[in-house]
DNA sequence: CTGGCGATTTGACCTCGATCAAATTATGAC
DNA sequence: GTCATAATTTGATCGAGGTCAAATCGCCAG
């Protein structure tokens, strides 16, 4: 891992986020004043779950997974998280411990912002405040969105769930590129590689066509109706 | 369903909750100020997903569950909140519409918060925002928390972890009441009720009896091992 | 104490998805 | 292009839990 100054690029790309974008400038100017970057390579380990952690991160470049170990080695994935998006947020208010494992899935750049900075700014700011609680809630329904999944639909039915979830409203034919590895995605929705395979081959009959990372559907509604 | 007022008992048990407590009294007060307090019976549905939504909701006493329902009306519990708890916050930010079905799992009192005021609130009072933070950290924690359960563990190892994590520490032996049917329990934990019951015959022989309500582990140890 | 009803348990069966092994297909380095 | 390696698919098998039906249990009103 090596650190570096964030530079004029990065910190566009932080003030375009959905998490930067509604704040005041100035207040989005304060929280990236001290910010540094850091460069990991894929699989390295970001964090383990239990450690001390004063960051919150956000993903300049790359992709993260948020993941949690079991007593016997396997891994479930909590959260995947790509460039733009923001994570670690909750470590601030649980005692700046990490509640899950965060490992890089590719090459990965991270601007890190300080936790207790961040902390303290939001009691000063109401905007941060109200971003914070914006962004809490939205990864507290990802984690919901996903165990009413888990506990609701099949293999195939979440990975139709995942295309629509993809697909503009009120067109019937649609194609677009996976944004990260199939291994990737079948970790996202609770499954092993195999099962989403089969689960692709499944809706191969309602009229969705794979080849490599492109993702074709021919019918939306028989998706959803699936 | 009836609406009364805010009597003074009720508002001990508000202020007294986990939420409350570490407030302000001045906040405190402005919160509870034009609370009102409704009462419903067993299986009264209190909303339902997608519905607008413009309270909070804390729990007088009884017992609520939030669930979501799929396709083919099968039902999946996201969370289940006994007195003293908050819930229904996070409409709050997310166009105040529920995100997901509410029902009272017993007869049920509970104090509605508008959501409007809790939120102007928190913009003028930085402690009040904090409080809302933890909470939604630690819905999101809950949510997370069951994701990687029903992701690693079997269903004697989720009843396991349940009973653990109603086990005070450094105890060997020790005994406790089920706040609630075996059906909640089951439906918190992901399971059929059937299935429920089975992993309570699998943990009997790792010393835990169960008659009724009651629950006896009489091998922590073993327990954690399972 | 007793009947009756709802909650829980048990049995039988079956489906989904995990796992392991093997085949096949991308992908990146030269 | 060609090889080596990693990713993905396919086949075969197995076990955890869901479902349905039937048997019990437990609790409460009378």
């Amino acid at each position: 891992m090596k650190t570096l100054r964030l530079n004029a690029n990065d910190r566009a790309v932080l003030l375009g986020s959905c998490f930067f974008e509604e704040l005041p400038t100035a207040a989005a100017g304060a929280i990236l004043d001290d910010v540094v970057v850091s460069t990991h390579e894929e699989h390295d380990i970001l964090f383990g779950q239990g450690e001390p952690l004063d960051h919150v991160f956000f993903v300049l470049s790359g992709l993260v997974r948020l993941y949690r170990l079991g007593k016997d080695g396997r891994e479930a994935d909590i959260a995947v998280f790509p460039k733009g998006e923001l994570f670690g947020e909750s470590a601030m208010f649980l005692g700046n411990r990490a509640t899950a494992n965060a490992q890089a899935i590719e090459t990965t750049m991270l601007a890190r912002i300080d936790s207790r900075k961040l902390r303290s700014l939001a009691e000063q700011t109401p905007e941060i405040a109200e971003a914070l609680m914006l962004l809490l809630c939205r990864h507290a329904q990802m984690a919901e969105d996903c165990l009413a999944e888990d506990r609701l639909l099949t293999a195939p039915q979440r990975v139709a769930s995942y295309i629509l979830g993809n697909c503009p409203d009120g067109i019937t034919s649609f194609s677009f590129r996976l944004p990260f590895q199939k291994n990737v995605l079948a970790g996202k929705l609770g499954l092993a590689p195999e099962a989403l395979s089969r689960a692709f081959s499944a809706l191969r009959r309602s009229g969705v066509t794979v080849r490599g990372r492109i993702i074709e559907i021919h019918d939306r509604q028989a998706l959803e109706r699936f």
